[in-house]
DNA sequence: ACAATATATACGATATTTCGTATATATAGA
DNA sequence: TCTATATATACGAAATATCGTATATATTGT
């Protein structure tokens, strides 16, 4: 698939997409409600972020009834599914990366049969 | 080192700024001068766009008579300095890259000894 | 001290990005 | 068909980034 240096680069530059970034590397699909109940800002705001997502070709989406469900697109080229692990792998436990993966895992009522502890 | 994973990612945002760091990662050390020559803008632009690396903690200069010499910081992290090279190594055969680094290979009256061919 | 060269910074003007809020769309269930 | 829920988009305001140009600084050689 073919997706645009500079665009893959923009599409990281701003805080609340890479931690969405981060959240897809490390846990995988993930719905709209889960994203906005982990980044704990406005659902406008994680949707119009993940269309910037959408439009630079970085992640895919699928609907599943009421909800849409988010990953890390299939077809990234090699070099950039590698920027991506790479940097999940050095901050990935540091803030706020960690500190959200804990928030997602404690979310209540996640779809898709996923259960907090 | 420390750097700010924020600050890493917005460094990248700029196409010229990703094509200084592509020919840092790939040439190694290089003056003001070649990369003016090289990148094809003003040397304000070129000055003003390495000023933002050097704050975000991306690159070290060195003094040598009236050149200054820019290279990727030493002291990276681990991370940060994969992410240039998995990129280098995407990117690096494609368009602007690869002929930037034409360009600067071709340049006449480089400093330090370096010639063109 | 002066001139020449290389580089850095300052200042407005312009362009781009981001955001809050309101509203539109899509789906499921009663 | 009506309602509720989940998600997406539109619009204008505010914040931020970028750029062209002028100018400042630092170094070297005369």
């Amino acid at each position: 698939m073919s997706i645009l240096t500079d665009d893959f680069f923009a599409a990281l530059a701003h805080p609340l997409r890479l931690r969405m970034l981060m959240l897809l590397q490390q846990e995988g699909e993930l719905c709209v409600c889960e994203l906005t109940h982990t980044l704990e800002v406005s659902q406008p705001m994680v949707s119009r972020h993940l269309a910037q997502l959408r439009e630079a070709g970085l992640v895919a989406d699928r609907r599943q009834g009421l909800w849409i469900y988010y990953r890390l697109h299939p077809e990234l080229p090699e070099w950039a599914s590698q920027v991506l692990s790479e940097t999940a792998r050095g901050v990935g436990q540091q803030a706020p990366f960690a500190e959200d993966r804990k928030l997602l895992q404690h979310m209540p009522n996640r779809p898709d049969g996923r259960c907090c502890a």
